[in-house]
DNA sequence: GCCGTTTTCGGCCCGACTGTTTTCAGTCG
């Protein structure tokens, strides 16, 4: 599948483009293509077999006709002319905060240079001074931007960032002068990974906000202080933006800042047509000036005759398409959600007793609540001999016979063999309510291999769920690679779900995979993988991520009643 | 380089901040 790297070669040619200084627009062209193929499950060699490449928003002749080059020889012609005129090490240089495609040109065409060693040299022993517009302030800028470029802050994950966020926003909630106050950027939007958490606040009283802020226990380093936008860095090292607007700005500020940018354009560009203009301090009429509207993010969308479009679907990857057509899904809520159907307890390496999780489950307002635990060669995960499950069945009954409101299904979490076998026999299955296949070990197999194993699992008519469908651990560790369309075709055939993990390491299969799933009519089940009573609140997370991959509540199965639930996997 | 219920050619978001500048370019989000 070439689908990222053919996206990776077109935002390095707008990289290059920015540096030769060519056409603003022609560059912003290959960004958006760029950013469309990323959104792209269905492999490209597919879609170009079709002849449907030009149906991808932003991709037009020229950049079909490059996709096609890639796929046939392995590169693109166009690219690697670039790349004899402007060499590629450069594209290094402009990461640095500072630096842009201006500056490194200036310093490559000046001075020679092309690596950040190199820059960080001239910048010590003041080489760059003399040049165009750079004095002293500029070298030391970017001798700023390289120590902080090494210094590597790493993105953080989605639960990580937003209990940071929840932390610092409950401490602010108590601050005189503090009148409505959210999280926005990609936070907002709920990407898998953030970089930098924004909050915004509508306040009269902007100075004692920023006071209060920036003195909160949370904080370690104040990076900028001002009245409208303050920067520190938390105790654990992280980058926290705080935004204070008036009251009346809020709605167009929150937009603003939630964006995400292409979508952002794509909304302004709109509102020019109608005769608006937006800002982030409001919507304003193009002829008078006049603000019409900023209060509530909700009249941007208004405004311009569309409905409103929740931020996890604000990527320009066909929200604003789908909302001109009113074909806008009804996203999942987490009030749907009535089970969780991937727990581990005291049977394998979970903290919980069976009793325990079904009261865990109640207090969570849920209906029903399967666990699962590992099988019997994971020894690593206390993997559950054929004996002891035949006991925990027996508990379990036991306990639904004790508790009324909840009913708990014995399942497990069997292990996939690298031949795709299971890791109980088909008699101790077929006693179990619902059964999960995951792959534990062999990561390190071929993308055929890997969605082999997997079709050979989902066609065991005992198996009802695939987990975490690629293995992998965000920032620790990349899944294996599988042929999802493959996957997904298998799994409407036999009718086996696949799992949307809401662990906040995994979040897998991840937002893309479940766009794709709706598409091509899979089910979907979200799950925490729980193995302590507090990480039911993952599912928080899994909402997320099928909210990004615009399921709806009908497209995932743990939001049917137990009966129905049971009916449609008993149907393999 | 893309795109089209005002267009197949002429458009293509908006503003803040910084450092270098006597009015603005570059960078960022």
């Amino acid at each position: 599948m070439k689908n990222l790297e053919i996206a990776r070669i077109f935002n390095n040619i707008a990289d290059l483009l920015e540096i030769r200084g060519d056409n603003p627009f022609k560059i912003r062209a290959y960004r958006r293509a760029a950013l469309n193929l990323e959104g792209i499950a269905e492999d490209l060699a597919t879609i170009s077999a079709r002849g449907d490449l030009k149906e991808i928003p932003g991709i037009g002749k020229d950049l079909s006709l490059k996709i096609e080059e890639y796929l046939h020889t392995g590169y693109i012609s166009y690219y690697e002319e670039l790349k004899k005129e402007i060499p590629e090490s450069l594209l290094g240089l402009i990461a640095i905060q500072g630096v842009g495609p201006k500056k490194a040109k200036l310093f490559h065409d000046a001075l020679g240079i092309t690596s950040i060693d190199e820059l960080q040299e001239m910048a010590q022993s003041h080489q760059l001074h003399g040049l165009p517009g750079i004095k002293e302030k500029t070298e030391e800028n970017i001798l700023r931007g390289i120590a902080f470029y090494r210094q590597g802050i790493e993105r953080m994950t989605l639960g990580y960032a937003m209990a940071i966020s929840k932390r610092l926003t409950d401490q602010l909630r108590g601050i005189p002068g503090v009148e409505q106050i959210d999280s926005a950027g990609s936070l907002r939007r709920r990407m898998e990974t953030i970089g930098d958490i924004d909050i915004l606040v509508s306040s009269s009283l902007p100075h004692e906000v920023m006071d209060a802020f920036v003195h909160l226990p949370d904080v370690r380093q104040v990076l900028g202080k001002g009245t409208t936008k303050s920067s520190v860095l938390t105790q654990e090292g992280y980058h926290v933006d705080l935004r204070v607007v008036q009251q009346d700005q809020y709605g167009a500020a929150l937009a603003y800042f939630t964006g995400s940018k292409a979508h952002n354009i794509r909304i302004r560009e709109m509102a020019v047509k109608k005769g608006f203009k937006i800002s982030e301090y409001g919507i304003f009429d193009e002829k008078s000036g006049d603000r019409i509207a900023g209060e509530k993010e909700e009249d941007i969308y208004r405004l311009l005759g569309i409905h409103f479009i929740p931020p996890e679907l604000r990527e320009d990857r066909g929200e604003i398409e789908a909302a001109l057509k009113g074909n806008l899904p009804n996203l999942i809520q987490r009030e749907d959600i009535k089970a969780d159907l991937h727990i581990h307890s005291r049977y394998s390496d979970g903290a919980h007793s069976i009793r325990e999780i079904a009261e865990g489950a109640m207090k969570m307002g849920y209906k029903y609540v399967a666990i699962t635990d590992h099988s019997q060669s994971l020894g690593v995960a206390g993997g559950v001999s054929i004996d002891t499950l035949i006991a925990k069945i027996e508990e379990t009954e036991k306990v639904n016979r004790e508790l009324l409101g909840i009913r708990v299904l014995c399942g497990t979490e069997v292990d996939v063999r690298p031949d795709g076998t299971l890791d109980y026999p088909e008699d101790v299955l077929s006693k179990l309510d619902i059964v999960i296949a995951s792959i534990h070990s062999v990561f390190k197999r071929s993308r055929e291999e890997q969605t082999e194993r997997i079709i050979h699992a989902m066609r065991n008519p005992h198996v009802h769920i695939i987990g975490h469908l690629t293995g992998r651990l965000l920032k620790e560790r990349e899944g294996y690679e599988v042929n999802l369309d493959e996957i997904l075709k298998v799994s409407v055939e036999t009718g086996t779900a696949l799992e949307v993990n809401a662990y906040p390491q995994r979040l897998d299969m991840n937002d893309i995979g479940c766009r794709r799933a709706k598409e091509l009519g899979a089910k979907v089940v979200i799950n925490t993988d729980a193995h302590v009573l507090h990480q039911f609140d993952y599912m928080d997370l899994g909402v997320a991520v099928a909210r990004r991959g615009w399921l709806e509540k009908r497209d995932v199965l743990n939001t049917l009643d137990v009966e129905s639930f049971l009916k449609v996997i008993r149907k393999k």
